[in-house]
RNA sequence: GGAGAAAUGGCAGAGUGGUCGAAUGCAACAGUCUUGAAAACUGUCGUACCGCGAGGUACCGGGGGUUCGAAUCCCUCUUUCUCCGCCA
């Protein structure tokens, strides 16, 4: 959500740079700088009356002290006239705040100078690219042939047991998956984030704060019964561990991270881009978070991001970075760099991780703030990258890592993790 | 799931209809003293909205109600704790 504040500094300018995310309701700042003017007269004007009703409620019990009750009850009749007119006053003040949020709500966040104009993925920015794309033999196979042959994987038995993009693991297909996670965290814990489990299942607050809700509420489970979401990504219940929080300037930068399983409905989609582990309803992923001061935030976007690449690098695998556009930064992101590794045998760059700063749009929902050294209340910046999601880098390792015999080889930073430097 | 108790400022904890935005203690911050620190002493010390300002308004778990007036009375929801039941 966007600070009010920068709306009612310079509409035009806020108008301008949302033109850049290709948002097309621009009308919504004038809505809702409207609606704040009508909130805050209505304010004005039922403080006044607030004020009044109490001075005389205050008289009333001084006078009943002194026993002058009739001149008490005299008074009595103005102030129950003031209820009414509270009351009245009070109704329009909250319907204008509440339409105002409601409008405000639906503002994108502003992106930052450094995003490219651009409406698809098309035109992202490629800032970098690394490594060579491995050549495959003769009869490689795609990583969804790799994993039947290997018995690594089933996503028959997942449509038995759950439904189509259910992957169920076996052997050394769950185990690399272990390999991977603790791989990931122990870089995490070495880059000085604290581990955390969180909830898998959140409630409507938290998905609101972190942006899911009402933005991308149909790419979420949701559990009627308790009304509880299931997270499509552990960003959301680790952020919302700060939510309504007031730091202290040195509690910051907070840093935490968080594997979990993430549940994503991908209503939508089809096709052979698809196929495999390119897209599934349930996936496991590693994911760093922090809190940090609002003038560091870009600093540590940098820092994530070279701690993202780290663990590409240390993989092996073929990467570039993307900075991406107007049109494909997300809703609540500011700036966002995409990280996708080349799939050797789908010839195809796959996205393995986005790292974004929200700057205040996140904590401005969650009123996640910090009191800096004028002890002035700010709210801090937030950022999270993924670090990595498993199943594409497992597609990505299974067909670039396999060998004429069709064998696989592991990493040498796994193979501690996972017991042996090769599969089959 | 059943029975009972509770929810107040960063923490602890008073406050049962007006003088309460709320005692007191601890913590924190500033100062005095000290070579330095501790102790002691003095002062400051919640958040948000409105207003150029003086100041005003709201908030004692959430929502609603009674009353001229609610932290205090009533209803309701939520959460926590204790006991019982079930259970990885």
């Amino acid at each position: 959500m966007l600070e009010l504040r920068k709306l009612r500094d310079d509409a035009e300018a806020v108008k301008a740079k949302l033109a850049i995310k290709n948002f097309k309701d621009l009308h919504l700042v004038d809505d809702v700088l409207k609606l704040d003017e009508q909130r805050r007269s209505a304010q004005l004007e039922v403080d006044n009356l607030k004020s009044e009703s109490n001075q005389l409620a205050k008289q009333i019990g001084q006078l009943f002290k002194e026993g002058k009750r009739e001149e008490a009850d005299k008074i009595k009749v103005r102030t129950v006239e003031l209820k009414g007119l509270v009351k009245e006053k009070e109704e329009s003040m909250k319907t204008a705040e509440t339409q105002m949020e409601a409008a405000l709500v639906l503002l994108p966040n502003i992106p930052h100078e450094s995003v490219p104009p651009g409406t698809s993925e098309e035109d992202n920015k490629v800032n970098k690219e690394r490594g060579e794309k491995p050549v495959l033999g003769e009869g490689a196979l795609p990583h969804w042939e790799i994993l039947e042959k290997h018995h690594l994987m089933s996503l028959e038995l997942g449509v038995k047991i759950a439904g189509a993009g259910f992957p169920v693991f076996t052997g050394d297909g769950a185990r690399l998956q272990r390999a991977l996670v603790a791989f990931f965290l122990d870089e995490a814990n070495n880059a000085g984030y604290l581990e955390v489990i969180p909830p898998l299942l959140v409630n409507e607050q938290s998905a609101f704060g972190t942006g899911q809700l009402p933005d991308k509420e149909g790419q979420m489970y949701h559990v009627t019964n308790d009304d509880l979401y299931m997270i499509p990504t552990a960003e959301v219940p680790i952020t919302n561990i700060y939510r309504g929080e007031l730091l202290k300037e040195d509690q910051l930068p907070i840093k935490m991270c968080g594997h979990s399983q993430c549940f994503r409905r991908e209503a939508g989609s089809y096709g052979a881009h698809v196929r495999g582990l390119n897209r599934v309803h349930q996936f496991e992923k590693v994911e760093i978070v922090q809190l940090v001061h609002p003038d560091k935030s870009y600093e540590v976007l940098n820092e994530m991001a070279a701690h993202v690449e780290g663990l590409i690098q240390k993989l092996g695998l073929t990467y570039r970075i993307l900075t991406l556009c107007g049109g494909d930064v997300s809703f609540a992101s500011a700036l966002t760099y995409d990280f996708e590794v080349w799939s050797a045998a789908q010839e195809r760059w796959l996205e393995v991780s986005s790292v974004s700063n929200f700057e205040t749009f996140q904590t401005n929902r969650m009123k996640t703030r910090f009191k800096d050294e004028n002890k002035k209340t700010q709210l801090v910046h937030s950022l999270n990258g993924s670090a990595l999601a498993l199943p594409r880098i497992i597609a990505t390792l299974l067909e670039n890592n396999q060998q004429a015999d069709g064998s696989v080889t592991i990493p040498a930073v796994l193979v501690p993790y996972f017991g042996k430097d090769k599969i089959g």
